[in-house]
DNA sequence: AGCACGCCGACT
DNA sequence: GTCGGCGTGCTC
């Protein structure tokens, strides 16, 4: 071997008399359907001798193939789907000394084997083929394909998050045989839904029905997730259902493993480490195994013949992947319910905005109980307003109402008790007495908070607010910080020293706890279900959840106690839920009325009204201020875009660890929201993109960010 | 993004 | 004359 990057199958290097003949080929003018010719004159292979490659570069702007010569020893294993090694970069042509400089080897997939090419020059030879397994078959490249147009993302960005990286082990290791379909399921727990027995039944006989569905509280709903995926492989075809953590996925898949037994389902979560992951995923791909439960990334699954996609609790943040393009689970799997024409369905024990567009819009039918199921199910809801905060002096000493402690009391006779506590940092540190605003910088608008007993400061720019008063009501008294968990926990394990108390919380998280008395003080999102239910649940500070200044505050913060309440034991088993919020606010309201689809339904006509997404598309550009102008000025914007803004962007606080989007140190950022009417949301993506690719192709300064439907949009 | 090419000014 | 500044453009 001449050097040794050189691999088997590499043709050797060419002599230095056709230095000439490379510079002139290259130089030629384009010859449309050309026949390949390459620099190196080895010999190609005979059928198909062009390889169309998609090279890996990341920020390779240009979202385009790249044709190569098919050397004829790598004829066999160069198949369409199969990662390559190419030569890619300026210099890949030149030679001196008999070496060949520039242009290094770097990944790509080999996207077709063509006949000819319509590049003008030379084409460059495959380096070798990594690997013979076919990873990128046509229905991926599609739905990858509409993922990146969609988000006004390059190809290779969503490929990287679509398929794993390679690990040899697994790959050589033959996947099981597969199981003969089983036989489809009864309906079980869909029964309480009134199109319940139809929709598996439409899945079992070949249909591609779409629902939402609102599920009723109570722990059966990974089971009747179970008998969807069982119907849908009773009909011969594939499955795939994405939740969004580990803890869901395990209670999925143990719902699958005792309906249908092992080998019928793959799990694809972060958790089971590279190669197990990589050789799951490879089972798939080949058809072994024919459903899939599992998190974000499993959502592009290669499922073969793909009968139903579905996706459980899409309210959920972490459905929102933190890469470019930041695609989101629900609008993926829409995508592929589309190109794949398979069923879809969305379950959630609350129901997002979105959700409640795709029923209003006709596209989805509601999966939903009646009042009485509903009422059979759920647990008794009370509420403590501040009125009546106001007129409990003991309350306000002990921090809770009356009313509260009663309900402890009583849960803790039969079973344990959820107390719901708003994560410390997750809302305003203070906050107005009077109306509940966030107190903020007069210099910055960033939050206050009270190191000490002395003086307010702004946690961004570190000003002390003296003389603070509230913009919005004028009120002159602060409400105290949100009580975390632990202190919590300290406070009520005083009240009921016979009680243990247990906690759960972000770094430490309990999965289950035991249905003995007990006081289980959770955050939000990590509360542990109990073996027969809660006696009682408690949902704290609701006025810190609602309080953030985010469009999807409402929902998130119905979602947050819904998911809650669904852990406690039915009313008519003595299940009561007291949350301390107005009463009169909306998501209390539904709350109470355990009205999750009914609350999305008038969120998405308010937002209708006001233009907001998902009614119009939004889509934020972020970067250095003259960043952002030089590019909204250049970018061919649909005639129908608003543009909001732009406005800068909150400085992150000095003390906290620097996350992937913030903007480099010292730099000023600001963020323009562009908004486009229904329709249109393909054009923005369109244009954007276009916008990026000119902007890097003239080695634009400065980086601009793009994100179509972007989560916080204050 | 790299990386080479190219068209300008100071140097043995 | 040539070495090298980094502005510009291409990568099959």
């Amino acid at each position: 071997m001449s050097s040794d990057d050189e691999r088997p199958g590499e043709p050797a290097e060419s002599g230095p008399e056709q230095l000439a003949l490379i510079r002139e080929t290259v130089r030629r003018a384009k010859v449309p359907k050309a026949k390949p010719r390459t620099w190196r004159g080895a010999a190609l292979a005979t059928e198909l001798p062009v390889a169309r490659v998609l090279v890996n570069k990341g920020v390779l702007h240009l979202d385009q193939f790249f044709d190569y010569a098919v050397p004829a020893e790598l004829d066999a294993q160069a198949q369409p789907g199969v990662r390559v090694r190419v030569r890619f970069g300026a210099g890949a042509h030149r030679v001196r000394d008999g070496r060949r400089e520039g242009g290094g080897l770097i990944d790509g997939f080999l996207i077709e084997r063509r006949a000819d090419t319509d590049y003008g020059g030379a084409l460059a030879a495959l380096a070798y083929v990594v690997s013979p397994e076919p990873v990128l078959g046509p229905e991926m490249l599609a739905l990858t394909r509409a993922v990146a147009d969609r988000y006004a993302g390059s190809l290779a960005d969503v490929l990287q998050l679509a398929v794993p990286p390679r690990n040899g082990r697994a790959e050589s290791k033959p996947s099981p045989e597969p199981l003969p379909p089983p036989a489809a399921p009864e309906p079980g727990g869909w029964l309480r839904y009134g199109r319940g027995a139809a929709f598996l039944e439409a899945l079992a006989g070949g249909g591609a029905p779409r629902a939402v569905w609102t599920a009723l509280p109570g722990p059966t709903w990974p089971d009747e997730l179970a008998r969807a995926v069982a119907a849908t492989l009773a009909s011969g075809r594939g499955a795939l259902v994405v939740v969004p953590d580990g803890r869901r996925a395990a209670r999925v898949d143990a719902a699958l493993t005792a309906l249908l037994g092992a080998g019928h389902h793959a799990v694809l979560t972060a958790e089971s480490g590279p190669e197990k992951r990589y050789r799951q995923w490879l089972a798939v791909r080949r058809g072994s195994v024919r459903a899939v439960v599992g998190t974000r990334a499993a959502m592009f699954a290669p499922v073969r013949d793909l009968g139903l996609v579905a996706v459980w609790d899409d309210g959920d943040s972490s459905h929102s992947d933190e890469n470019a393009p930041f695609p989101h689970v629900r609008e993926v799997l829409e995508l592929r319910a589309t190109h794949e024409s398979c069923a879809f369905l969305v379950g959630s024990t609350s129901c997002t905005v979105e959700a409640a567009q795709l029923v209003e819009s006709g596209w989805a039918l509601p999966l939903a109980a009646d009042r009485d199921e509903v009422r059979r199910a759920a647990p008794r809801v009370r509420t403590v307003g501040d009125h009546d905060l106001a007129r409990d002096e003991a309350a306000r000493a002990a921090r809770l109402p009356s009313l509260a402690w009663q309900a402890v009391r009583e849960g803790l006779k039969t079973g344990p008790v959820l107390v719901q506590v708003p994560r410390r940092g997750y809302v305003p540190a203070l906050a107005c007495e009077h109306c509940r605003a966030p107190a903020r910088c007069r210099e910055c608008s960033g939050p206050l908070e009270a190191p000490d007993q002395r003086g307010l400061t702004c946690r961004w720019c570190g000003h002390g607010a003296v003389d603070w008063h509230c913009a919005a009501c004028g009120g002159r008294r602060l409400r105290a910080q949100v009580v975390g968990a632990r202190r919590t926990a300290e406070e009520l394990g005083r009240a009921f020293p016979a009680v243990p108390v247990r906690t759960s919380g972000r770094d430490h998280v309990l999965d289950t706890v035991p249905a003995r008395p007990a006081l289980v003080v959770s955050t939000p999102g990590a509360e542990p279900v109990a073996d027969e239910g809660y006696a009682a649940a408690l949902l704290l500070d609701g006025w810190a959840m609602l309080g953030r200044p985010d469009l999807r505050a409402a929902e998130d913060a119905l979602r947050r106690w819904l998911d809650a309440a669904s852990l406690v034991r039915p009313q008519g088993d003595g299940g009561t839920v007291v949350i301390v919020a107005e009463p009169t606010l909306r998501p209390v309201q539904a709350l109470v009325r355990w009205d999750p689809a009914g609350h999305a339904r008038r969120e998405l006509a308010e937002r209708a009204e006001l233009g907001f997404p998902p009614v119009s598309r939004m889509a934020a550009v972020t970067g250095r201020a003259d960043v952002v102008g030089a590019f909204l000025a250049t970018a061919e914007l649909p005639g129908d875009v608003e543009i909001l803004g732009p406005v800068p962007l909150a400085v992150p606080p000095a003390g906290r660890p620097r996350r992937p989007g913030d903007p480099p140190v010292g730099e000023v950022w600001e963020r323009a929201l562009l908004r486009v009417p229904p329709g249109s949301g393909a054009a923005l993506a369109a244009a954007l993109k276009s916008a990026q690719a000119a902007r890097l192709a003239r080695g634009g300064t400065g980086q601009v960010r793009i994100r179509v439907d972007p989560l916080d949009i204050g």
